[in-house]
DNA sequence: GCATCCTAATACAGATACGTATCTGAAATC
DNA sequence: GATTTCAGATACGTATCTGTATTAGGATGC
């Protein structure tokens, strides 16, 4: 099995990205403030030297974390903005999105993480808001799309819904997760579905 | 001035409720696992003896601090219910009960908090999904009198329903808290209200 | 192929955490 | 008012975590 040899700044980079995925895994686990160091670095395979190489700290890394998920989910969104045209399409692959990027996934624990830890620290939480605000203004954005195709404006500045969106998918998301008997999938689509067509359609 | 003289239990008892006080606020403040046992103790003016003379330890004092927050917001609840006669009485309660209770109030970062714990700690969980699923039923049942008083059945399971309901007031709470100036105290209301009037009434 | 550079490992020092065990002084009991 | 009891303070041992300083070994450049 021919393995490529690889060059110093290649191996910095997967270093680096086995960390951050690793940090995830942790941190999700564990939560920010009981992932040590230690146990980041191991889960990669690594040593503590190989962190503090990389990262300043373990803040600065959280951040460069939410950083990478926050641009994914961007993309993904703008993609489906762009693709689809009709109504019906979009919020078909809104669902998928929904149903497909968050299941199994670990990241809306990460950013309840990291909304707990801007609570507390006014550095981290200027950070954090200009990505959930970015996120917020492509939802809003999605929102006035919607409406103008629909022809029923929304109930409530696009804006402001749109903060609506994030907090109930992702809080649902947490019940689901936490009592999966209690809200299975199947009712936390159906409830989202009631919801979103009765707050933008009907 | 005449301070009363206390017997052991019921300083024991003030001791308790000291500890129990002060460490909603050093919880809030440092998160669960930042707040050590430690800074409880000395915001309520003990040390760490009186600490583990009350509690076995962080996780028992935080169990019993969620369930009689709990018990607060479910009394709370109760009384609306059985006080308010009329949709609109009921509608205007609730409303300032969301407004007046949870403004300047911390339990939201406590919950939030313990939502996170339940998603590490199975123990945790159980004994947490209990409460939240007392609330989940109570909500649930105002729903279903809603509903039926309104005379249109709600678009989805009372119960699934409820749970949107919470995610969607925490959820939105944080946002508040986080950008106070980007969704203030005004635009949260109306966003609140347009959802659920759109979902509930129309 | 030798000298240099840099990534990651290792070693170290300091800080802070938790829980138990023991002690003290004030209530409770007689 | 002497004795018992118990709430809370203090002391201790141990574990763990963080960041820096130093070191080793493979990549890079000549």
């Amino acid at each position: 099995m021919a393995r490529k040899r690889l060059t110093r700044e290649e191996s910095r980079d997967l270093t680096r990205l086995r960390l951050l995925e690793a940090a995830a895994v942790i941190i999700a686990r564990k939560g920010l403030n009981g992932a040590s160091v230690e146990d980041i670095a191991a889960h990669a395979g690594y040593t503590r030297g190989a962190f503090h190489s990389n990262f300043r700290n373990k803040a600065d890394l959280f951040i460069e974390l939410l950083k990478r998920d926050h641009q994914d989910i961007q993309q993904q969104l703008q993609q489906i903005l762009s693709a689809g045209l009709s109504v019906e399409d979009i919020q078909r692959q809104l669902q998928q999105f929904y149903s497909q990027v968050y299941r199994g996934n670990i990241s809306y624990v990460l950013w309840a993480e990291a909304r707990l830890q801007a609570l507390r620290d006014a550095r981290f939480r200027a950070r954090l808001s200009a990505l959930l605000l970015e996120k917020r203004d492509m939802i809003a954005y999605f929102i006035d799309q919607f409406s103008q195709r629909v022809g029923k404006p929304p109930p409530a500045p696009a804006a402001d819904l749109a903060f609506a969106t994030m907090a109930l998918i992702d809080g649902m998301r947490f019940y689901n997760a936490c009592m999966p008997d209690e809200l299975p999938d199947a009712n936390l689509q159906a409830a989202l579905t009631a919801v979103f067509s009765a707050t933008f359609f009907d």
